[in-house]
DNA sequence: CGATCCGGTGGACGGTCGTGCACCGGGACC
DNA sequence: GGTCCCGGTGCACGACCGTCCACCGGATCG
């Protein structure tokens, strides 16, 4: 027994106890996020499928049964996980929007905040692009649809900035692929590469989505 | 002891034995065959991180001890498996060379040999998606690698096909990258979906081949 | 022909895994 | 203030894991 009976249930203390206790719920919530964070901290270098219940209930600091208390599986975890993640990418792409409606300025200020957001919510960003293809299936297909969303509100705003005379519904759909592909493809090389070559990626994802920009603009649908 | 006398040294006959015995060598190499597609077979719903030694095995039918006598590890496995997909995928980048040098159907055929060869070798360029971003690190690395190389081959590829005055050494780099990432995400979107979609995805790549065929005619270095 | 090589066997080890079960004790509620 | 709820404990189970070891027997070689 290795907890004294002085520090009764909660498993590790984040700040001073401060003399206040919690009520139930709020002791049950902050386990649950360090199950959370835990959980993304050690899928890091493999990934959720190589991720064991009781290599998490250890980090936290708690037995390994009590992991039930608050998730079904790994597998339910992952879910949660990917709710998460896709707040942080929302929340990024709140910040792409809100920067700069123009196209002047529209990929220096996308791109900028790509980098800023890889940077702060980095294992949020390893964990999607990992997971995506490797994940177990049901976190798979949620990660996709995830994506899918983010594609279809993206050709919903190309929409608006392009010639609805030259470019049909089904193309704008396609550039909106292209653009979160290539995306998706910058964030797995930044998440990945030494934190000293972030800025040569970043270079490089602009200068593809200007050549991208510079097709688009000739563009019409046959 | 499952395996009788009559059987006796062999794993798993392939064809019928027509009563010529093999040479040491090649059992050997008969052998290493097994493992290495159980291995692709097994990992295909998971990922390379979370296959064992004794699940390889099993499949192959050899005891778990045998395995050492091919392979270091799981991961010297799955370097050989990375050996043996880029075999299939510079077969396929031979088949587009070979195909068409003009740019009027370039693309067609392009993308007609991608969808052959993940049809044919589905296997490999799952492999090759999935560990790519989650596999153990070593083999990241040799993907990682392997790619790279494809991307130079790309370019100087490219640049026999542009202006040098509007093209810099750097741009058909990222160019090269550019339409390297598109394609490792149009094999991952094939690779991952049912079999009845794929007609639909290859006429994406199609068209976002062809909005970056627009961009890069336009394109001059600045 | 006899010695050697080597891919295979089979058993055993210590460790980790997921999960079932009974139980505890403090917050929440009537 | 007594009762219930529920997140935590501790233990035990059978399964699977990688790896060590001694050994076998047919192919190979001098």
């Amino acid at each position: 027994m290795v907890q004294s009976v002085s520090r009764p249930a909660v498993p590790v203390a984040g700040v001073a106890d401060e003399g206040r206790s919690e009520s139930r719920g709020e002791r049950k919530e902050r386990t649950r996020r360090h199950i959370l964070d835990a959980a993304l901290d050690l899928c890091e270098d493999s990934s959720l499928v190589a991720l064991s219940l009781r290599q998490v209930a250890k980090e936290v600091g708690i037995v390994p049964t009590a992991f039930y208390r608050h998730f079904d599986s790994i597998e339910d975890l992952g879910l949660a996980l990917v709710e998460e993640s896709f707040v942080s990418l929302r929340e990024m792409l709140k910040d792409v929007r809100r920067s700069d409606p123009t196209y002047r300025t529209i990929i220096d200020s996308s791109v900028r905040v790509l980098g800023e957001h890889t940077m702060a919510q980095h294992s949020h960003f390893a964990f999607i692009s990992r997971e995506r293809v490797a994940g177990p299936p049901a976190v798979r297909e949620a990660i996709r649809h995830q994506i899918d969303l983010v594609e279809r509100e993206l050709a919903t705003d190309l929409a608006r900035l392009t010639d609805p005379a030259h470019w049909s519904a089904e193309d704008l759909r396609v550039l909106s692929n292209l653009i979160v592909t290539l995306m998706v493809g910058a964030t797995e090389t930044i998440v990945n590469a030494r934190p000293e070559t972030r800025p040569a990626i970043l270079e490089t994802a602009r200068t593809q989505l200007r050549m991208m920009l510079v097709g688009a603009l000739r563009w019409s649908s046959r």
